[in-house]
DNA sequence: TGTACATCAGTGAACGCGCGTTCACTGATGTAC
DNA sequence: TGTACATCAGTGAACGCGCGTTCACTGATGTAC
């Protein structure tokens, strides 16, 4: 049975949004069509009426995930707070796409990958902004230092199977990037 | 044909390398047994006379590269180098498992977890010691820092498909890594 | 040391299963008058 | 505004394929004498 234009429009947020967290709870490849047509409350067949392939989607949550990424904090070192947190930690379904499937992404579509690439630069820019340092060019280093501080931070956090260096690992990540930034002059 | 003791043993490291080998390069799901047995110059079949599943070689494969990962320079400074290089960039196949790896490893066996978290670890431990910092506890958080920024770093420069952007994420973080040891007071 | 035989590592066909994808069909939507 | 019909989003059975895993068989190894 046909839908409405409203329901089509709709439908094509739900499957984005299950394939997101879908994606970013299992990776990839263990999650099927069938698993994001269901999670968005639909049957599988109709999967092909709204991406030509597996692939396809997985470009295009991506994209939108990043699109759609949380609102930053002014302040780099608030930022470190809330990423670096065991809530983030446990949520890998709504966490970081890149802590969850930078690494995965580049086995797939250069879409896919592009779209990492432009959620990249963004979040250089964003961090950036934050940053302390007088000259821009500090400011940038300190965004780039940083974002892979975080992103890597929380793998490892992630891996350990043991919650008291997994903790360990939050909270130091936390104070490296608060020394880095603790010794600039914009903190007055 | 039965074949030698030797030959066995022989057998069951080339099966182990190659899996490392091609995990690191595919990811675990996208790597079948039978291109395991095949790299290894065997065939298929045999395979469930060395493991008992897929999943055992992962756990397997996971300690054998963890276990044999490369000597370490005596300084922070100076393994950032050699870390964050465009060659180990480019040798996804040989190179760091937990940039590799990493976020992957979650959604596997807790065998194949526990080693992750073994090697991590080692690592901290490793790092501790060539870290700059008077007292242990700063060194240590000086070993946390470095790893996440170098294993975030390497999976941000591999998402990158401006080489451009990638070569700069790889200079700043070894910058930023700089930053933090050029700081410490054990660089007369 | 040499021979006879039991062992068992490796082979390749075969298995069942679940995947991505296709397709004939259905019936609500939305358009033409 | 109301009716008649063409459109097309969604359904679920079916497809071919490749995966992990099993197994009967083979023939070199290694042991017993």
């Amino acid at each position: 049975m046909k839908v409405s234009r409203e329901q089509v429009a709709e439908n094509r947020r739900r499957i984005l949004a299950a394939a997101g967290r879908l994606f970013r709870a299992r990776g990839f490849e263990a999650v099927t069509v069938s698993d994001v047509m269901t999670a968005a409350g639909l049957t599988h067949g109709g999967f092909y009426g709204y991406f030509g392939s597996k692939e396809d989607l997985i470009a295009a949550a991506l994209a939108d995930v990043l699109a759609t990424a949380s609102p930053m904090p002014r302040d780099l070192d608030r930022y470190a707070e809330a990423y670096l947190s065991a809530a983030h930690r446990e949520d890998r379904a709504g966490g970081c796409p890149v802590a969850a499937l930078g690494a995965e992404t580049i086995r797939h579509s250069s879409k896919a990958r592009a779209a990492m690439t432009d959620g990249l630069r963004r979040q250089i820019d964003r961090l950036s902004e934050g940053a302390g340092g007088a000259d821009p060019e500090t400011r940038r280093q300190s965004a780039i230092g940083s974002w892979a501080t975080l992103v890597g931070a929380m793998v490892l956090a992630r891996i350990s199977d043991d919650a008291k260096l997994s903790d360990e690992v939050l909270a130091q990540a936390r104070a490296w990037i608060g020394r880095q930034n603790g010794d600039e002059h914009n903190h007055p």
